[in-house]
RNA sequence: GGACAGGUGGCCGAGUGGUUGAAGGCGCACGCCUGGAAAGUGUGUAACGGUGAAAGCCGUUCGAGGGUUCGAAUCCCUCCCUGUCCGCCA
């Protein structure tokens, strides 16, 4: 969520930034213009509004004094003089919840601004090496297999039989892979915890919308989510609970307004939620803004529920950095990427992760950044995969990112680099959408925090990574050294 | 899921239509007192927005959103959350 006042003060430092993403190249100015004309409107409205306001304030604290006064008369003068200003505040009222929920949207459907040492670029080819966190030599294996042939052929990987119970892009692991699974998460957990001085977290996995709204996923990505799907009777139930709650709204006098005006409010309501929410289905949101559809998201990354955490709270600045991390399943429909990695684990609909989350004041992020990617980084080190790293260009980077390095690891099976994390700094985006800011020791509030995500690391991606790293030409593969206490003391898997 | 009871400032807590943005207490900050500290004592202690060079002024906010009223923390409606008991269950 973009800040209005900065956009105000830095018109054009804001859309020069903001044309830095492919998408707003030749839009940036409008799209900044925009919202300038909108928060003008807003201030004018607010102006006259708030003259009006104190006006009948003022009036209604006298009308107390007369009536305790028992100046009857001047009490009904000053009723009289204060009745003409009802209208104009009410419909006052009405146009500024219209402009800030126009404002609102405006602002939460634009991307973050990219830093300004991020490459410009439109495509991947365009992300930019990091030579000095490189990391090993790639290497080559002579008839290198693919993670999921080696998976297969042991007998511990099935996707048919995921496929039977729940589709494509979904997976059994059996035997020691599956404990694989659990050992790579347990590493990971410990070293960040013990290493980097993380806070294990056990989070829930199924959110509501505003979880997902603070971390940007909404309103514009909902089409790469899992949703509960609550039954049809409850939606109905819903729209009729709708219905009386509009004509309480009016008073409980339905009958004096029309049908028309009756159900325009409702509409209008579950317009203003579905574009700030990007919902489809009109009738999912016929409740306005925090109570939505009775539906919970299955979580795409533990990223949200961690950085959710401190949401809507004043933190103090002695407690910052915030540090979590979690070992979560993540859930992904991948809409659109039909036909991408169709074979193995690379792309699941389901899949592990575990996940690095801090909370910092502004000065400290930039550092908080280099410092994740190197606890992500780190993991890597100690299973001895060979890595490098690329800051992404501006055409690259998710929604929420001021910047972001992604890791790619060997893959000898593939012969070529997969990403495995991607670390980035949010600066104080999400932090505005969820209103998170902190105080320093004398109390003042100094301002929104900024907020960082990172895998450390995606957990199935690894399992691949090892077994194609670690296969050997009898088609077993070794467990490596580092793991091999989590694995009871095993070695090698498959022999 | 059902039935009750609640949701007020950093925390506890008073407040059922009119100078209540909110008593009182705790905590915190600063001062006095003290050799130093404790105790005691005085003062100050919300967020967001508008306006303004600033001081300040104004508006909004007592779980959320609506409504009634000249005026709402107080009345009405809907929802959310918490607690207790019951039901169900890993």
């Amino acid at each position: 969520m973009h800040d209005i006042k900065a956009i105000r003060d830095g018109r054009d430092a804001f859309a020069s930034a903001l044309a830095r993403r492919p998408a707003y190249r030749d839009s940036a100015v409008a799209e900044a213009d925009k919202l300038l004309a909108k928060d003008k409107t807003l201030r004018e409205l607010l102006v006259r509004l708030q003259t009006d306001q104190a006006r009948r304030n003022e009036a209604s604290k006298l009308i107390g004094q007369a009536k305790a006064k028992k100046d009857e008369t001047q009490a009904a003068a000053l009723m009289a003089e204060v009745a003409g200003l009802k209208d104009a505040i009410q419909n006052g009222e009405a146009q500024q919840r219209t402009l800030e929920s126009e404002m609102r949207y405006l602002l939460a459907v634009l991307p973050n601004l990219p830093a300004a040492d991020v490459p410009d670029g439109s495509e991947e080819g365009d992300n930019v090496a990091m030579p000095k966190r490189a990391f090993g030599t790639p290497r080559c294996i002579n008839n290198a297999k693919q993670h999921f042939e080696i998976g297969e052929t042991l007998g511990l990987m099935d996707f048919e039989r995921a496929a039977k119970v729940s589709g494509a892009r979904f997976v059994y692991l059996k035997g020691d892979l599956a404990k694989l699974e659990r050992a790579i998460g347990a590493f990971m957990l410990d070293t960040h915890t013990e290493k980097f001085g993380y806070t294990e977290v056990s989070p829930p996995v199924l959110v509501r919308d505003e979880a997902l709204f603070a971390t940007g996923q909404l309103p514009k990505f909902g089409d790469d989510l899992f949703f509960t799907d609550p039954r049809t009777s409850e939606w109905e139930d819903e729209v009729r609970r709708w219905i009386r709650n509009a004509s309480s709204s009016f008073g409980g006098k339905v009958d004096s307004y029309t049908k028309e005006q009756v159900l325009n409010y409702v509409r209008t309501t579950a317009e203003n939620a579905a574009s700030i929410f990007g919902l489809q289905n009109l009738e999912a949101t016929f409740d306005w803004q925090v109570r939505l559809p009775r539906r919970l998201a299955l979580v795409p990354t533990a990223e949200v529920p961690l950085t959710n955490y401190v949401s809507e709270e004043i933190l103090a600045e002695a407690e910052l950095p915030i540090r979590f991390t979690a070992f979560t399943p993540c859930f992904r429909a991948e809409a659109g990427a039909a036909g991408k990695d169709t074979r193995g684990m690379i792309r699941m609909h389901q899949f592990s992760k575990v996940e690095l989350v801090s909370i910092t004041t502004p000065d400290q992020s930039n550092a908080e950044h280099e410092r994740m990617t190197d606890a992500a980084q780190e993991i890597l080190k100690k299973l001895d995969l060979a890595h490098r790293v690329v800051t992404l260009c501006t055409g690259d980077m998710g929604f929420g990112a001021r910047k972001t390095y992604d890791i790619e690891v060997w893959l000898p099976g593939q012969n070529a680099f997969r990403e495995i994390s991607s670390c980035s700094n949010c600066g104080d985006f999400q932090a505005r959408r969820m209103n998170t800011r902190f105080k320093g020791a004398d109390g003042k509030v100094k301002g929104p925090v900024h907020t960082l995500n990172g895998s450390g690391l995606a957990v199935g991606r690894t399992m691949v990574a090892i077994l194609e790293n670690y296969q050997q030409a009898d088609g077993s593969v070794a467990i490596p050294d580092v793991l091999q206490p989590y694995m009871g003391g095993k070695r090698v898997i498959g022999t």
